[in-house]
DNA sequence: TCTTTATATATAGATTATCTATATATAAGT
DNA sequence: ACTTATATATAGATAATCTATATATAAAGA
């Protein structure tokens, strides 16, 4: 089963910079990254996380970096900054309460203020 | 803390169908009792609730009918239908499948091949 | 009594994230 | 030779939600 993609929205910065938390990256590696650890729930399109990207460098959470491969093939490797670890923390935080709170609504019904 | 409201995009409609499973509710009563059960993490607000309600009913997700309360006040009720029950079943399947995968890339970093 | 706050529904327009489509270029496989 | 995989990039479309605004009544407070 595929899921509605919508349900992404707001998640996918965070799971960029997470992979990033682990090691620096180039944009395809990110995609087949987040394919192969979600079971390929997450598919990201290119056209989806470039501009993502670019626009993670801008707000200096990322910093880039070219580097050729073996094959002489020159790849963008992104780099988490020191500034991009305090977002995802803050993120990581905010993913919790909120999938705790879809639960919550989803699995029992009961009120946090009843208990 | 408060969230960043796009994570909600995708689960809304989720959460309300979610409500109406319980019971029938009027669209006031929906926002109260999502602040309520999810300790205020969901505040939807009032011009994202109600044009939701239509399109739920465009699509035969719920129906409505409207019924005085004690105050005389015209309250207008949502009823979940057939139709909107099975959604609401898939939706479930479809959070289950994608919080696990969230949580799958941001705690551990296993792949789920690799299991 | 007057004013504010809570209850209750509704719509228009703006914002934002992601998607699709398209483009370019090289390497590898058939 | 042709197709698929690798690799990055941008323009324009789509969709979900938000903000702002409007209307109306009931309840609470000054």
């Amino acid at each position: 089963m595929s899921i509605d993609k919508s349900l992404l929205t707001g998640s996918t910065t965070t799971l960029i910079l997470k992979l990033l938390e682990e090691k620096d990256m180039y944009g395809y590696e990110m995609i087949e990254t987040l394919a192969n650890k979600s079971d390929h729930t997450f598919d990201l399109k290119a056209g989806t996380l470039y501009p993502i990207l670019h626009g993670l460098e801008k707000k200096e959470l990322v910093e880039s970096y070219e580097k050729k491969a073996d094959n002489d093939r020159l790849r963008k490797y992104y780099h988490l900054t020191k500034k991009g670890k305090n977002l995802l923390k803050e993120k990581k935080e905010e993913w919790t309460i909120f999938s705790n709170a879809v639960n919550s609504v989803l699995n029992g019904g009961f009120s946090y203020a009843s208990i």
